[in-house]
DNA sequence: AATGAATGAGTCTTCATTCAT
DNA sequence: GATGAATGAAGACTCATTCAT
């Protein structure tokens, strides 16, 4: 099937874009590195994306569906849990989500909310916070969204400290389950 | 006095190029709109800075001079206090003195470990990090860096959620530390 | 063949780069100057040359390379040739190959010693400068280096005169050999 | 008396400019380098001369205004001599008047027929290519003009090389009237 | 569809010139 | 008159985008 193939040859132009993101920032992802790393010529980029954004919109959007269902799983597996299991099997899973796209999660961190692709931001750490202020309000009330952005800092702090470690990320929602549970001390 | 005029100038640069990057990103920061911003001419940031990346530089090493003094000084003052105290008042002592540059946060914390401005990254962030490191080693021993990154990505996500919503800062410390030390729950 | 066409494209810059730098001087030939004249954009350049300087030094290389074989050969040549047949067969030899160039020798003799391009000087000039003590040690002893310096100037100035008014360059020599051998009265 | 002052500071700015297109060239030789060998603010330039290259043109016009009588009185001195004592009293002459002027005889020569100072060539070069052509044409008839660039050309080389050997220039007319009337031979 | 050379708008940087002090 | 900071036009260089092959 044509479609397959094209498929497939825009994953892989996604995935060196992803790569060469992941290790000298979005912005400095010029067409060329990308081309070159997927192995294509810069012309080619352009038979499957109009242009460089639309490219990085792609690959936001790719890595954004494969996440999207795995936390939004993880959201309703944790739904029915008594809060502190809720918290904790939904970071779990978040965690264990990212942990398999580590080049992204480098690249989406780093990117933060500051750089827009194609006007809307990343959309995968919005569903994140949402669904975290959602298991937060019966607990904190009114503060549910700063909450929420408090533990998703959190975790971004720890999974990126654990990404130039090298390490597994899944430990980083056990850290920090721990310490806003039970606290620190 | 020529030397006052000349502060003068340059410092009118600097926050100019600080509004910028705090809108655009550093990286969209170029000399045209800094020029503009500033006021003067794209040449007169030359007789001030030998390139962007040295203006650039000073920018960060200006707002580190004026950081860092108080949050040596806030490490000082909660020195001997218990740990609760110790970590409360820290952290509030921060978080107030990141009130006073808040479209430097902006700044500073879009740009990540990422950007490198002239080979070192932004430093305050890094001393943040080793003090509360610090302050948190007797407590949680071996994981204190983590422990450390995780309450500064905590700080950081609710910072920036309060700078989105134009809120003062300092009930962040609160926040987090009533969060970590009682727990949420 | 992809070499041939970018060799032909970049021979045709270099010759733009010429013309350009024959006329308005070597300093004055701007990238904008060159691309106009070489019916190119400025870009283009720069997928042939690093820069500016590379591309001016890469002028200078390809001419030397196609002159100095022309000059190493003429003095070979020459070699065994009683003295003044031997002065007067080399001089023409070099006047023959630089007539073939006409506007590089308008370059290279007013870039003089002056100009550096990418640190060494013309080369050729200073080939012949060689080849000419050579010449004239066994006739002028010591001061060989100085006659050398004094001959070529005198070639200098008649093929600069025949330049500008559009003469052939190997009569030149025949007009030096005469004067320096049998003296002018 | 105010122009006496006016004319102390012009020529203290000239002779800046002298020696430092001496050592740098003459493109390279920017009005901010002018005014700081000079002692002087860049704005002080301007009240002496109307532009940069008004100011060069004022350098070769003061520097011709010195030489041109020594180089004419030469030429009278000369006129009634024959042939052979008067080409060589001439470019001694010629070559003497040269000597005091070391700095600007290095920025003359290597500026060649090339540049144009406000239009105008050095006129120097000029003068004394003309006064040889009228020496010599007696002896060698219609070709005079060609010989005199040559003549010339022969004592540019040898100047430029004892200049650069820090030797005196005088010789050099010793040299070329030798090497020109008996042949090197 | 793939290619990659060509394009030129947009950046950074320099420097002759001006002008308020 | 002297000063030197401010100016902005001009030059070198980059890179996303196009298009003939």
């Amino acid at each position: 099937m044509k479609a397959r193939a094209r498929e497939a040859a825009s994953t892989v132009i996604l995935e060196a874009a992803e790569e060469v993101a992941a290790t000298r920032g979005l912005e400095a992802t010029s067409t060329a590195a990308i081309a070159e790393r997927a192995g294509v010529a810069v012309g080619t980029l352009y038979n499957y994306f109009v242009d460089r954004d639309a490219l990085l919109a792609a690959l936001f959007k790719l890595r954004r569906d494969e996440l999207l269902p795995r936390i939004v799983a993880a959201a309703e597996a944790a739904k029915h849990l008594p809060f502190e299991q809720r918290l904790r099997t939904y970071l779990a899973g978040v965690a264990s989500a990212f942990d398999e796209f580590r080049s992204f999660c480098k690249v989406a961190m780093s990117t933060e909310a500051t750089m827009k692709i194609r006007g809307r931001q990343s959309m995968v750490l919005q569903t994140v916070t949402e669904a975290l202020a959602e298991i937060l309000r019966p607990v904190v009330k009114s503060q549910a969204e700063e909450h929420a952005r408090m533990i998703f800092g959190a975790m971004k702090g720890v999974m990126q400290w654990r990404i130039e470690h090298d390490q597994p990320l899944v430990p980083a929602a056990q850290l920090i389950v721990d310490a806003f549970l039970k606290g620190i001390a």
